[in-house]
DNA sequence: TCAATTAAACATACGACGTACGCTAATGCC
DNA sequence: GGCATTAGCGTACGTCGTATGTTTAATTGA
């Protein structure tokens, strides 16, 4: 249920009053934040976080409607993780969305399960303010209102693409590192695909290095987070270029 | 675990052997596939995958290691669904690529579950011919290596990211069909907070029309099937402008 | 000040889940 | 026809989210 039962979402509701409660919704996404943080999404339980604030599994229950509205209060979180301080957005369209998206995409790789969790979350208050400082990011470049929707998608897709793309290589790396032998057997599985033949792409690209003797590169570059920032940035400049020259924008430069 | 124990991905094993087997990897994976498109991905479980198959649960684990293995299976289906047929792919890099990214997008947004499911699932052969018909795509381009996995990177995340873009969309469209009074509560959560002026560009974005009175664009511009296909189309382009010039490649045109 | 009220905290329990374990019975090969 | 192999399955354990009902403590009205 995505869309958080009857009672509407949870930020519409007040925090509980009367007599007062031990935890505030933030201590609460912390603990939450912090478990999936180290040992994953999954193990992000009721209980697990009842239990790490030191309360009863069903104590939880008084600050959160369903296990969805911890989950809406995680990535609201990661959210407030991703703005950019409003004194720090540059005044140039193109550098503030530059600003936005580096922060976007550092928020989501520092937390690999968002995304995951993210897909059918309540948006929150700090997804609301995500998308102001988005709007006011493109209010200078004198497009229509449905051309700076396009814009800001083209570019949300690429950065969310991307973070998608950089969680998958780091988690790939991590269970690689952590099970040595499993990644033997997936890259003797690949080169037995290769020569099948209908992988010539692929072989030329190998470059006839075999990948047992050089593991550190699975298939192609490097995977590791600095190089994927890299290209992560060479890839936002070019889709910039592209918006630009597809709409028009006039550009300080 | 990502990696699939001990005994190497799935594919690297046969299929079971001796006593003729009841189901087919095919089978199993179609009938998951179709409860996971019915139900959702949550509802995709050993019980009832075996019970849709006419078998007991347990009878499954003779062609399945564990659930991550049949999610596995699930994926490389749908890479399957993402492969352009080998005669159809263009000659010329731009035309290849577009028709890539729109087979893709069109498998990741029929099955919308796939890019949670997909995230830390371990690559099949199908993954292997998506790579491989990729590389092939821009075999024409004189690029070097480095530039060519560069290009790729960047259009497959924008595909990736746009696919979940518009599986949100699509779902929360969804959900609020089904469920119009959580809807409207949304909607009062969003008014609140625009009345607190912290959101002057989504005010004007609104133009002071009222979402109650017109629910049908929930924040902007409608979330149809088509204006998201067609905003996609229009990003993709602009995507393929900026790297084209980035990367100096020679064009037909 | 002291009862009445409210809300926080909790224990128990239920039906789902993935899957370890061990047995039964059907099949292919000699 | 005998036998080894293995598909198929029943039971059970520990996890999960959470419905339900009860206890405990703080706040409020008189």
């Amino acid at each position: 249920m995505a869309t958080g039962g009857n009672g509407g979402p949870i930020w519409s509701r007040p925090e509980p009053g009367a007599r007062r409660p031990r935890f505030t919704r933030q201590q609460i996404s912390a603990v939450a934040l912090d478990i999936a943080d180290r040992d994953g999404f999954g193990a992000v339980s009721m209980r697990r976080v009842a239990t790490e604030l030191g309360a009863a599994t069903m104590s939880l229950y008084h600050y959160v409607r369903t296990k969805d509205d911890l989950v809406a209060l995680m990535d609201d979180a990661l959210m407030g993780e991703a703005l950019v301080p409003a004194t720090e957005l540059p005044a140039d369209w193109r550098d503030a969305l530059t600003a936005i998206a580096r922060r976007t995409r550092a928020a989501l790789v520092r937390h690999p399960w968002a995304l995951a969790a993210l897909q059918d979350a309540q948006f929150g208050p700090n997804a609301m303010r995500h998308f102001e400082q988005s709007l006011a990011a493109v209010a200078g470049t004198g497009l229509d209102t449905a051309a700076r929707l396009d814009l800001l998608s083209i570019v949300d897709c690429y950065v969310f693409g991307s973070a998608l793309h950089t969680g998958e290589s780091l988690q790939r790396a991590a269970a690689a590192q952590a099970n040595p032998e499993a990644v033997s057997a997936v890259i003797a599985f690949g080169m037995a695909q290769l020569q099948t033949g209908q992988f010539p792409h692929i072989e030329a690209l190998l470059g006839g290095t075999d990948p047992r003797t050089h593991p550190d590169q699975a298939a192609g570059p490097p995977m590791d987070q600095d190089s994927l920032e890299q290209q992560f940035e060479r890839g936002l400049q070019a889709v910039l270029d592209g918006v630009a020259s597809r709409l028009d924008i006039p550009h300080r430069l």
